[in-house]
DNA sequence: GTCAATGATATTTTT
DNA sequence: TATCATTGAC
């Protein structure tokens, strides 16, 4: 390896690169050179000689890391090792656990061609199930369903091992149980599966397990606080052999409790694997030092934190700015008043980035941004391979895979509608139940009418099936857009042009996917046979025919005295691409509008960084949000994310917040979020006029800029006189209340001595009080 | 069996 | 305010 790659670390960095192979724990805060230490640390511990590539597997979270992974790593790696970066195992959890369960899917109880079912794709599963159960979706609503399961699998439990305390749980364990039956029956994983099975199938196989142990000598982890149980015990399991694991991640950054996240993993990774080196790195390279400051200064009221504190030799840069705005669409007009602004003294526009708490925010700034010619992306809507035609072309495709797919059955029985309503398909599902088996065996077997129906769809299948045999993979999917008639179908539809275009861009998916780095990259690799043979056998298969389905009969192969059945031969370039299709859901959007400012929740910013950031919607409920104020965990979880959110900016940083802002088509009145109390005032400089600390406790004196109640900005349209007078109090009225401390008035009923106002305060709740009794002072 | 209207419902998201 | 899902009418 280049030896400048060293040269450019710092102190801590180098360190971190070069640590002996034990286990290690890099504590690496943002914008701190996370990825440039876990790549060459890679890069490091190859070309020194401590480890060939195939005893390397590097684990990250997203398609997206995992790539960029690769890529560094080949630029970093001399020539001869280049080439091997292929048979690195580098990828995130889930596609790890594909390419291990494709490999032993005897072994692990699954067929070969096993598909696997995204986040939709369960729903639907478990609605079918409830329906088949006759269960009641209102007691048992499917998503909450969904989530139960998840959350157990992400914790390891199958379902006998569930602690169910109550006849609630019970029924949703027996649920739990039928989901599993189910989909075993129709050779289906869900994502959770794909990390319990494969979890399971290295206990289980000693064999297996203790050749993964040998194979791996070096084990990285990055985003190592997003990991959850499962995935730990996972890693526990793979490492058990000796291996050493290096463990990357950001405490202050985990933002994912809500789908299973541990941050105790950090704490049992410490203490389990007796971790000596632990190394911050701490240097930030990112933000002007005001910026950081505000962000070490936010997150130091979380407790639980391992420790870490951010600095940077960039200087202090520029203060904060701080605006707060009447209402939404003011402030929304600020924010695209700056960017002129900003655009005019020479900022490109994609370094410009837009921050939300929620969703529903980006409409008023899109509007804003709209209506002024401003071109702006924004991040998280419907991905590739979830678009509903998408899907149902896929559906086709995985039906020709595996026939019995009901998932993929049921999406398509009636789409394009051929005549097979509820009525028919719930018969059919009758006679499936009866017989315990899929709803494509289940059709010969259906009375009447619907059998009749239901035949000719069939028939479709087959034909589909028999049409693609000996075809590319492209071709397939062309007959398949043909035969099934979704192509005309939504060639015939008024919308209907975007969407064809996008099943075309199937095509070109598949084509791609059979030129470039998918369909090698995902190829189960003969790993068993491997390791008794050639050091590096995974090698790429380039067959791009659909193979009719070839019951290989498995080779047994002797380790060390240990009979493992050895993975079969490649399955299908098919399956390989409805696996990719599953578990990499496409970019966001294919526009790559290159000068356009960004928009996108805090988390989808996790990783990102830009010159200027703005935050909007600094209040009370909505950031940190209401539904996460019940338990501490919930607030520090906010908090990490305004961490987060901050550390995203280069240079400069606006923090915005509006006293009334639009919520589900109603106005709602919020109090400006506690953490921007949070930041010091030194750094911060307000663009409109100060209304010093709320009545949070510590905070005992009040002070006001100005007698405008609202203390409205300058350029302002809005509020502006006393209207729905109450005693000088008015909706969107600030007030203190002795012992709940800062409000704002949300609405008022009754008069004189009856007259009461519901009053947000915030931290302290919604509260009604009597204007006779409670003592109300304009704030 | 299909279509249109109604009503509940509403963080955050990757795989 | 929008979306989605389910219901009710043809």
């Amino acid at each position: 390896m280049n030896n400048r790659l060293l040269d450019k670390l710092n102190q801590e960095q180098l360190q971190a690169v070069t640590l002996p192979s034990v286990a290690a724990l890099i504590l690496a805060g943002a914008g701190s050179g996370k990825t440039r230490v876990l790549t060459t640390r890679i890069a490091w511990l190859i070309s020194t000689g401590q480890v060939g590539p195939q005893g390397i597997m590097a684990v990250t979270f997203t398609n997206k890391a995992a790539k960029e992974m690769q890529t560094r790593l080949g630029a970093m790696l001399p020539m001869e090792f280049e080439r091997s970066t292929r048979s690195m195992w580098i990828g995130t959890f889930h596609g790890l656990c594909n390419r291990l369960l494709r490999a032993h899917y005897k072994d692990a109880g699954l067929p070969q061609l096993f598909q696997i079912l995204d986040s939709a794709d369960q729903l639907s599963a478990i609605k079918r199930l409830l329906k088949t159960l006759n269960v009641d979706d209102e007691k048992f609503p499917p998503r909450e369903l969904m989530y139960f399961i998840n959350s157990a699998k992400d914790q390891g439990l199958r379902p006998h091992e569930v602690d169910a305390w109550d006849d609630f749980t019970r029924k949703r364990v027996e649920l739990y149980t039928e989901y599993d039956r189910q989909c075993q029956r129709e050779g289906v994983v869900d994502f959770a599966e794909l990390l319990l099975r494969s979890y399971e199938l290295l206990q289980n196989n000693e064999a297996i397990r203790a050749h993964y142990q040998r194979r791996f000598s070096h084990i990285l982890v990055d985003e190592f606080q997003d990991t959850n149980r499962l995935q730990y015990r996972w890693l526990k399991l793979l490492a058990g052999g000796g291996a050493a694991m290096f463990a990357v991640g950001d405490d202050d950054q985990s933002i994912y409790r809500f789908r299973g996240a541990e941050i105790g993993n950090m704490r049992d990774f410490e203490r389990e694997f007796k971790v000596d080196n632990i190394i911050r790195l701490e240097q930030n390279y990112r933000s002007q030092g005001n910026i950081l400051n505000a962000a070490n200064a936010v997150i130091k009221n979380n407790t639980e934190r391992l420790g870490k504190n951010l600095w940077t030799d960039r200087g202090e840069g520029e203060p904060i700015r701080v605006y707060e705005s009447s209402d939404d669409i003011e402030e929304a007009r600020f924010v695209v008043d700056e960017i002129r602004a900003l655009t005019q003294d020479g900022t490109s526009r994609s370094q410009i980035a837009l921050l939300y708490r929620s969703n529903a925010q980006s409409r008023v700034l899109e509007h804003q941004l709209f209506s002024n010619g401003i071109p702006y992306r924004v991040y998280g809507g419907l991905r590739f391979f979830e678009r509903q035609e998408v899907k149902h072309a896929l559906a086709y495709l995985r039906l020709i895979a595996n026939p019995h797919d009901d998932t993929a059955f049921t999406r398509v029985i009636n789409f394009p509608p051929r005549g097979i309503g509820a009525r028919s398909q719930e018969q059919l599902q009758d006679a499936a139940k009866a017989n315990q088996c899929s709803l494509y065996a289940a059709a010969p077997l259906t009375p009447g009418k619907a059998g009749q129906t239901v035949a000719n769809f069939l028939r479709l299948i087959d034909q589909l099936r028999f049409a693609c045999e000996g075809l590319t993979l492209p071709e397939i999917v062309e007959q398949v857009l043909e035969l099934s008639t979704l192509r005309t179908h939504y060639a015939s539809e008024k919308e209907g042009q975007d969407r064809i275009a996008n099943l075309d861009e199937l095509i070109n998916a598949a084509a791609n996917f059979i030129a470039e780095e998918g369909y090698t990259q995902d190829m189960p690799s003969s790993e068993v046979a491997s390791s008794t043979n050639t050091p590096d056998a995974d090698t790429p298969n380039t067959n791009t025919t659909i193979a009719s389905t070839t019951t290989a009969t498995t080779p047994q192969i002797d380790i060390n005295d240990v009979t493992v059945s050895a993975p079969t031969s490649a399955p299908d370039a098919l399956s390989t691409f409805l696996a990719h299709a599953s578990l990499e859901a496409g970019e966001h959007q294919a526009e790559q509008n290159q000068e356009a400012v960004q928009l996108m929740t805090v988390h989808s910013a996790k990783g990102l960084e830009f010159d200027v950031v703005f935050l909007g919607g600094l209040e009370e409920g909505l950031f940190p949000h209401e539904n996460s104020l019940n338990d501490k965990g919930g607030l520090e979880e906010e908090r990490r994310l305004m961490y987060v959110a901050i550390t995203r900016a280069r240079d400069r940083l606006y923090l915005s917040f509006s006293q009334q802002r639009m919520l589900h088509g109603q106005t709602r009145y919020n109090i400006r979020s506690r953490f921007l109390e949070e930041v010091p005032e030194d750094l911060l400089k307000w663009l409109t006029p100060q209304r010093k600390s709320y009545g949070f406790g510590e905070f005992g004196s009040f002070s006001r800029a100005s007698n405008a109640p609202n203390a409205a900005p300058p350029s302002s349209f809005g509020s502006s006189g006393p209207r729905n007078s109450l005693g000088g109090l008015r909706i969107g009225q600030s007030v203190v209340h002795a012992r709940f401390g800062q409000g704002v008035i949300v609405s008022a009923e009754g008069s004189g001595n009856d007259a009461r106002v519901q009053v947000n305060f915030g931290r302290e709740g919604m509260k009604w009080l009597a204007l006779s009794v409670a003592k109300l002072t304009p704030a």
